[in-house]
DNA sequence: GATTTTATATGCTGAAAAACATAAATAAAA
DNA sequence: TTTTATTTATGTTTTTCAGCATATAAAATC
């Protein structure tokens, strides 16, 4: 994927729509410190453990951000999709890393280096409320998730995050195939089960008519149904 | 309980001292819609659905925060101790609570109304930085154990679910017990696991001289082995 | 102090899901 | 192409843990 002058000044205009309360004297420092860079499919943006250097923004493609688990199983904690932030949460919280981030398609990725970044954050309240409020909401899914992730049986999850794909990255014109193609590992990793089991189970809510299968296309044939079984456990 | 005007005043400093970068005139506005209520233990002091009114602070005792799960099954999300704030992430997120909130014993509860503290944060970029950072810290927490709840088996959880109380509570004098006295069951929704697994677990783990049980106290007789029970999952 | 309720303890059974094993299909590389 | 690796699919076994039953101990209530 090639970066044309022309990515970069819309990369640039969406993440500053992002952040809610940026003054134009703000915008212009934020533009110095404004870099992009292409990442293959597989490729790892960053590495638990690393040390941030600044706000990383998602302009083109899609990014799991994942936890390695106890036994090299990993667990994905959040699905990024354009014009949405990754890795802010080390950044604000002065931690390094603690989940990497890999690229699932093509992508094009901004980042606005820390210490201006921070600077600015610390002298506009606006926008560090802003911030501070969308964390909050995150910090919410989050405990929501370890509920149902603990909690509900292996139909349910696997239907729940399913259900959190469409919502998340919308559906294909046909209004039925979700728009992101992820292996059955990574919908194991998504949801919480072995690789083994997130097949099996897809294959089943198959059987039943509630999807439809080809290769990793997802149709959500009964999205009642779907949301049904999310819901049961 | 009974609350003395030293309490209050004792009270309404500690939060200030939590509230980084807070200017003298604001800290005469919070004075004036500053309150404290006591709570027996047991007693509920929000409920998941309730519209948070301010942001609440923990003077005194000790407070559960807990999600109701699948089948009734609570899953507790955090443990609160004195001079902590409560409920802050639903009031940040500006949504409703989506957990609830329990005295585990008498309690001091002192609260900021709410307009007010977020006219103070949306003009006080440094105390909305510091929250911001606190919330990001609280986010990976949150991460972490949704993964290790997840992937570790009951050994491990219940060995983590004790070194976290150790660690959120400290020790007594004796420097092996856990300052704080949960119920077979509470341990059992920090830990997700059922009551009885609760209950065999921690008789195992004594059995072997890890711990030492009399009741609720628990007392940690090898931490280094109880941090390998933890690691290993 | 007696009675009721609640909490703790322990055994047994069964369901759920992981682990393992293989095979087929697909994709990538030689 | 052919070979090699990876992903998907499915069957079988084993482990873990929930569910249930029951007993005892401790607390709370009368």
């Amino acid at each position: 994927m090639v970066i044309t002058k022309m990515d970069i000044d819309s990369a640039f205009e969406g993440v500053c729509s992002l952040l809610i309360g940026l003054k134009p004297r703000e915008k212009d420092l934020l533009r110095k410190s404004f870099t992009c860079a292409t990442y293959k499919k597989g490729e790892i943006i960053y590495r638990d453990g690393d040390i941030p250097t600044g706000l990383v923004c998602l302009y083109k493609g899609k990014v799991k951000i994942y936890k390695e688990g106890v036994g090299g199983r990993d667990q994905i904690v959040r699905m990024a999709k354009p014009n949405g932030f990754i890795g802010y949460r080390a950044l604000f919280a002065d931690e390094n890393y603690i989940a990497s981030a890999q690229a699932i398609e093509d992508s094009i990725i901004c980042e606005i280096e820390k210490t201006c970044l921070i600077k600015i954050l610390k002298s506009n309240a606006l926008l560090s409320y802003h911030i501070l409020k969308s964390v909050a909401t995150e910090l919410g899914f989050s405990n929501s998730r370890t509920v149902t992730l603990t909690q509900k049986h292996i139909r349910g999850r696997l239907a729940e995050s399913l259900m959190f794909l469409r919502d998340t990255y919308g559906l294909e014109d046909d209004d039925e195939t979700i728009k992101v193609y992820l292996s059955r590992e990574d919908l194991a990793s998504l949801s919480n089960m072995t690789t083994s089991n997130a097949i099996r189970t897809l294959s089943a809510l198959a059987d039943e008519g509630v999807l439809e299968l080809d290769g990793r296309r997802i149709k959500i044939l009964d999205a009642y149904k779907l949301d049904r079984i999310s819901n049961l456990g």
